[in-house]
DNA sequence: ATTCTTTCCTGTAACGTTACAGTAGCCTTA
DNA sequence: TAAGGCTACTGTAACGTTACAGGAAAGAAT
């Protein structure tokens, strides 16, 4: 904070100098510093100890005596000693960083922010920080994974949209970095990984479908690149075959195409003899796209045609519980996440370690009053 | 990435090495070197320099010899030097660490990670790094803002939710601490901020409704403890005033709310004799609330009753432009909080700068075939 | 020829931490 | 009593960077 600071700086430094006892102070330096932050230094002055037996009191080793390790423990605490961040991670070459690379097209009513929620929960007890950066595959397959693992900027990396072959999986594990996936790919390589089982997810939705009546079945899936959009697609098709029901294609759209191209194309659809009577539906918006262009077509929900989505959120239970729903829960994936990955960083857990979320199909249950709320959403 | 490397980390410094040539080696090391990230170091060597006149060469420093830099920086470039983080912290204390403390709470169909985004656009380009934490003002009015001061975990910090006599903004501005706001504060201290201006907002919704010929008017205004409660409160208050308009009650309810509180209470307000026929909302899931506890109680959105809500996605404008929406945009918000903290760490930019966003009513053009939607959220 | 400038470069020290190689003192053991 | 081995501590060096105080070489002014 020295260089150009501003007046209001300044005053703030002031004002702290009033509130700072000068017992510690330095001798040998000019007096007005602004309360300076203790270090391993400071302590080993004030216990009469070297700095390095403090540096090792306080990593409990065995080699000090516990007397000691009490004392420098009990003054570090008084002090509120924090170790300085980067003279560990200059010593060590650990930074204690944990990176998110996220794709912004990814946003399907605030999944990112879940994940990040998630992540913050379970970082927030440890000593690791979260540092999030934007991604556009699309420009670079790799993009900021390269820079980070060439500038040592993190210990670890978190990302997401997984592709069945995808190079940053390939590339990080060339690299040895840690790393840890939302989503899987089809390569073998072994790492961690959580993942919502999206095959099992459409099957039990192609099975309610089913139960409800529906013969003609239609997906609208994630964009065709992303692993999960296979699993999706063939937990779809599988069940499908099985019931013995009938596949109807809806064309080139999938969860991320612009809702109105979603609503167009469905509307189309709908007006066809042979329209589906029932959506199984990769993303929210998309559901809800879906339904707007059958209702366009002048189909009503629940007697011309159902929906099943998976949605990260309540919108669907809260207000529109026609529409069936299993939940994603991504807050619980970040906190996975967060705990695979330090424990690849410290050497603690299995590479080969991962989840994978069953989902379950929530039923809406119809009490009378809520029933109203269905117009809504 | 030592310790207790696991077999796959092994595989990967393998790879590398057969990558590496091997002319640059340090004689004294073992020969295996999982290629070393170059430093000031390695181009001085190669350059035959000083190691300071290579970091003043990239510098720019006024000192250095036009064709010494060039060649300096050319070397840099092909050798694909990257200052260490640590060496530049620990040496200059500047962390290039920007912190955004997030309250969980604040998730109104993803307004964070449109923060998010933002900020991490305009810092892409810059040697910054966002860091995100989670902060409960409930349990601990500072929380992780102490913690970050204290350890000199950032360089500038970035909140939201701010309340008229804020005890952060106090804190932060006590201990010179650079910072930027999502809102402002009642205390009069001087530091930059981005608003929405839920003033205008509230006046205009107001008007919207009137000019729709409503007369009686709700608010469900956001929790009354935040600063942009009051602003939005007032810019009602006066507008409902100003055009002789009369005021309803919606008792304790805010856009917080669990959506089975306001939805109840909204349909117990609907029933009444002097039922509003216009709400103004200040969040989009309360808005689907409000707009189902009134179609429960058997109304009409567009003829018994208007919204107008406050939206920081195009959801309504989507899938419900019966109801009017002001856009709230957080991923410009986060552009401009970036460059302003950033302005303000390096001392480039003024304290008492701020940017108040001012909104405009979204009326939906009633295009035949989009009218239909309107039954969907 | 001497001094003064200017230009361009350099070495040293320090930021806070930890790995490593000691060491002083004491207690066992033979 | 000497050798050996613990216990509990310490000093030095190094991680990569930049601030600072020089300093050599070359040209300009006296």
């Amino acid at each position: 904070m020295g260089g150009a600071a501003p007046s209001a700086t300044t005053g703030g430094f002031a004002l702290i100098d009033n509130m700072v006892s000068h017992d510690e102070t330095r001798s040998e330096d000019a007096p007005a510093q602004p309360a300076a932050r203790p270090t391993l230094k400071t302590i080993a002055r004030l216990a009469g100890l070297g700095v390095t037996t403090v540096s090792r009191a306080l990593h409990d080793a065995p080699d000090i005596g516990e007397e000691t390790k009490a004392r420098v423990r009990q003054l570090a605490e008084s002090l509120g000693y924090q170790p300085n961040r980067a003279g560990v991670r200059l010593r060590t070459g650990r930074s204690h960083v944990i990176a998110l690379v996220l794709a912004t097209e990814a946003e399907e009513l605030g999944i990112n922010s879940q994940l990040i929620y998630g992540i913050s929960e379970a970082l927030s007890a440890s000593a690791y920080q979260l540092v999030v950066m934007l991604h556009d595959p699309a420009a670079d397959p790799l993009g900021p994974i390269r820079d980070i693992v060439e500038a040592g900027a993190a210990d670890g990396i978190l990302f997401a949209r997984i592709e069945p072959n995808d190079a940053r999986v390939r590339f990080l594990t060339e690299r040895g970095v840690p790393f840890a996936t939302h989503g899987r790919t089809d390569m073998g390589i072994v790492h961690p990984y959580f993942d919502f089982d999206n095959e099992a997810y459409a099957e039990r939705a192609v099975r309610r479908l089913a139960s409800l009546g529906r013969r003609r079945l239609a997906l609208v899936g994630p964009p065709p690149g992303l692993s999960y959009a296979r699993h999706m697609t063939s937990g779809f098709c599988r069940a499908v075959a099985v019931l013995n029901l009938e596949r109807v294609s809806v064309g080139s759209i999938d969860t991320d195409s612009p809702h109105e191209r979603i609503q167009d194309e469905i509307h189309r659809l709908m007006r066809r003899a042979d329209r589906p009577d029932g959506f199984v539906s990769g993303g929210a918006v998309a559901a809800l796209s879906v339904t707007a262009g059958a209702e366009a077509a002048g189909l009503v929900l629940g007697r011309d045609f159902d929906v099943v989505v998976k949605e990260s959120s309540d919108l669907f239970r809260k207000f529109r519980p026609a529409i069936e729903t299993a939940r994603e829960d991504f807050r619980t994936a970040g906190k996975w996440l967060a705990q695979a990955i330090i424990g690849r960083i410290e050497g603690t857990a299995d590479v080969d370690v991962h989840f994978l979320d069953v989902p379950r199909i929530e039923v809406s249950e119809t009490v009378p009053e809520r029933v109203a709320a269905t117009v809504v959403l």
